[in-house]
DNA sequence: GTCTATAGGCAGATAGAC
DNA sequence: GTCTATCTGCCTATAGAC
């Protein structure tokens, strides 16, 4: 029912969309902020997303599933645990380079005020994200390339936490480079029995 | 210039204002909401707080005041680093129990939307806080009374991110008990080598 | 210090022409 | 699918009586 030019503007009023969301919020942006970015009359963007809360929908479950390829793909790659593990912390230092929140981040701080349906797909994303990593921590542990205390499913929360946590004090305290030495911290947690840096492998 | 009565007004405004930033975010609460739980007419809100920029200063300002007062009380209290560890963990938990988030937690997500007194308010709350915590960790480490990998500073950094964003994610994905596992997790990691938990002390 | 009344602007959303 | 025009409601803020 959608032609190409059709799809086409829906996109580029989700990638406009999804810029303001991660930066700004869900409550402090407007379809005028759309319209201008995108270059379209407001009326025009309520064809392609009837209300605010379809906007925010599509807009979740499109993060969902780029994040989700985002993960299959590190899987593609190297076997190794800590190698999957750093290019999972990467995958979140990419966002905040680009000076954007990780959108289900922004929206978690929103919660109380997002329509029921947004609320229960921004839990789903912390779900499906907190699975991926648990399946890979506990590979990783049962392999003996990273080691730690607890059960997979705890690290992985703590992964997250810690993560969307970085992003945040990052942005309000205004030193991004706070995030870097937090994802390191992290991935030196799970590398080695509380590793002093060796010079060479063991 | 302000009697009693004023100053009282002028608190209960901010405790509700405190509340409504803390659970919807600055941009997503007004004058309306503040009236209400009040019991008091928008317009006579600007007599106190002129503008909602004025409001917002004074309710960080009043926060930070709120906080360094809880953290000298830590420090009033056993000498012990890990115990005092965990009473700041605590401060952020009994905030996540009344459905709020961190004031500076919440602003942080707002940033690029603040104006710019209250971002840099913001920024000294992370400061501020970090800074303790250094001196904290610091202390403990020299007394032998914790461990931790690299400066005391960094590590400071590391916790707030992750109370930060356990609370998020908490928030986020409806679970908030995952804060907990994340404030054990973090008390853990500083308390012995790589603790497998001991039955009775070394 | 608090009130009523109102200004002026922007929000999300709709009607209907093209 | 996009436009212009418009609606209704809420926003922050002000004026001025009491």
């Amino acid at each position: 029912m959608t032609n190409r030019r059709d799809a086409r503007t829906a996109d580029r009023i989700l990638d406009a969309a999804e810029r303001l969301v991660q930066t700004r919020g869900f409550n402090a942006f407007s379809y005028a902020d759309v319209s201008k970015a995108v270059g379209i009359q407001k009326a025009s963007l309520h064809h392609h997303f009837a209300t605010k809360t379809d906007l925010g929908l599509a807009l979740v479950a499109r993060y969902r599933r780029g994040f989700l390829e985002a993960l299959r793909s590190i899987e593609a790659g190297s076997g190794e645990a800590v190698e999957r593990l750093a290019r999972y912390v990467e995958l979140y230092g990419s966002v905040l380079r680009q000076k954007r929140m990780c959108m289900c981040g922004m929206l978690a701080a929103d919660v109380a005020t997002l329509p029921k349906a947004m609320r229960q797909s921004v839990a789903s994303f912390f779900a499906e994200n907190e699975a991926w990593l648990a399946r890979v921590l506990d590979e990783g542990k049962l392999r003996g390339e990273i080691r730690f205390d607890g059960s997979a499913v705890s690290m992985a929360d703590f992964f997250v936490s810690s993560l969307e946590g970085a992003m945040l004090v990052a942005r309000g305290s205004g030193k991004l480079e706070h995030f870097d030495a937090v994802g390191r911290h992290l991935l030196a947690g799970v590398r080695g029995a509380r590793a002093r840096p060796r010079r060479r492998p063991g």
